[in-house]
DNA sequence: CGGCCTCTTGACAAGTATCAAAGTTTGTGG
DNA sequence: CCACAAACTTTGATACTTGTCAAGAGGCCG
């Protein structure tokens, strides 16, 4: 069974104006007049690896801006099965789909340790009235989010095993090259690649045993990008 | 090779006020002191089947509305493989990317004759400073388009052929679901189930034999909806 | 230390891709 | 209107990939 929802910290209210990713965010294009228009309070919260940022069918009253760490976003089956039709990085939106709907389509969990705010979806109703300068960026992430699932769909679910993997180690390991990737469970890889848990085993042992992939510690491995850029195709 | 653009048939100004699909369509909220605001022609295009929309990377200065018929959404492979990454059917927007990128990052033609309206984007643009009644049904537009996105994934690229092949029929005939279903190119089908032409042909074949298709003539056939239903799983 | 969970590996079965050939429809020009 | 070519569809044979079932290995925690 999966973990049930954890209580995440509570770091109290967020300092929008001075956040580091704020080029990347939802309210890159404000500015200092329209932040007085919040008056709901926008939390940063901390959340370990595994937990719940909110399930199928809950009441969707927030969006989530993730300022580090990766979710998953989950479609949950009639049969029971799972498959991840999303991943959101920092930079990336959870949970738009607020903005539209009374409850979210899909569950999202933290696969890594995640740093995000969580933003009422008041806060953007409201400040979309007074200020028009959030209409643009809102359709950006929209489009993000819509590019990401085009790209899952082409990358991740064409092909080969192999050359699925290899693209998904590609994309998790495109924001810093240079830095070694966190995997997570063959489960959890398995259903973004839409294989089963075995297959992924092998593969990733193939690539190990190829020098593909270097295992630094328990699921901290280096990858060799060239390499992988070949059998992605 | 496919089929290069074809001039569309110009049917004129379109009547957006009277459209009789306008509770689906972008403009279903605006009133008609918004509509003095259109300054740009809207047109009202008829287009065969085979015929290109827009291509990958070409100028987007338009989002389409779609009236009928159907629209595929093309990714172009490095490899020159074609993947189908969306359909676009009645009430459905086609490029409504160009509302934020300056090119389509898709290709867009018509798998049966269409009937479309084709709405500059400026038009778009300057309705949305003008009223703020576009807003919510534009993020509702995106809504739609992310939300057939993770249909695809998880209906038409998740499990065997024969079970992608049955959704994808049930979504085809879901509309109308006591009318027949025009089917299309064998590749087509293949493209948006990911799986090869010949498997797409002997699948279609089995579900002749096995009485789930019936054929009426040459690529319309009529569904048992619930038979389907039972091989989707 | 033992139990539990995840990961790995093996053997076999099932499903799909690939290559090839024959049959069918569509469109064109005589 | 017919004949022929081109494109598309169907079907077959075979090889490859992946799923399934099962057992063993490794790590984590009480």
């Amino acid at each position: 069974m999966q973990p049930t929802r954890i209580a995440a910290a509570w770091k109290g209210l967020a300092a929008c104006q001075s956040c580091g990713i704020r080029r990347l965010a939802l309210f890159a294009d404000l500015e200092a007049e329209d932040f007085a228009h919040i008056h709901l309070p926008i939390e940063e919260r901390s959340i370990p690896a595994g937990a719940s940022l909110y399930g199928l069918d809950d009441p969707a009253e927030a969006v989530f801006t993730v300022r580090a760490g990766l979710v998953k976003l989950v479609h949950i089956q009639p049969d029971g099965g799972q498959r991840i039709v999303r991943l959101v990085r920092a930079g990336g939106v959870a949970g738009i789909e607020a903005l539209v709907r009374p409850t979210y389509p899909h569950a999202a969990m933290a696969l890594q340790p995640v740093e995000l705010c969580r933003i009422p979806t008041s806060v953007v109703t409201r400040l979309q009235t007074e200020t028009p300068r959030l209409h643009q960026r809102l359709m950006e992430k929209w489009y993000e989010a819509l590019s990401v699932a085009d790209d899952f769909l082409t990358e991740l679910a064409t092909g080969h095993a192999r050359q699925r993997l290899a693209r998904l180690l590609l994309w998790l390991s495109e924001d810093a090259p240079d830095q070694p990737v966190r995997l997570f469970s063959r489960e959890d890889l398995g259903a973004i690649l839409g294989v089963t848990l075995e297959t992924t085993s092998r593969t990733i042992s193939e690539f190990r045993r190829s020098g593909v992939l270097t295992t630094l510690s328990h699921n901290l491995v280096r990858c060799d990008r060239a390499a992988l850029a070949d059998i992605a195709g």
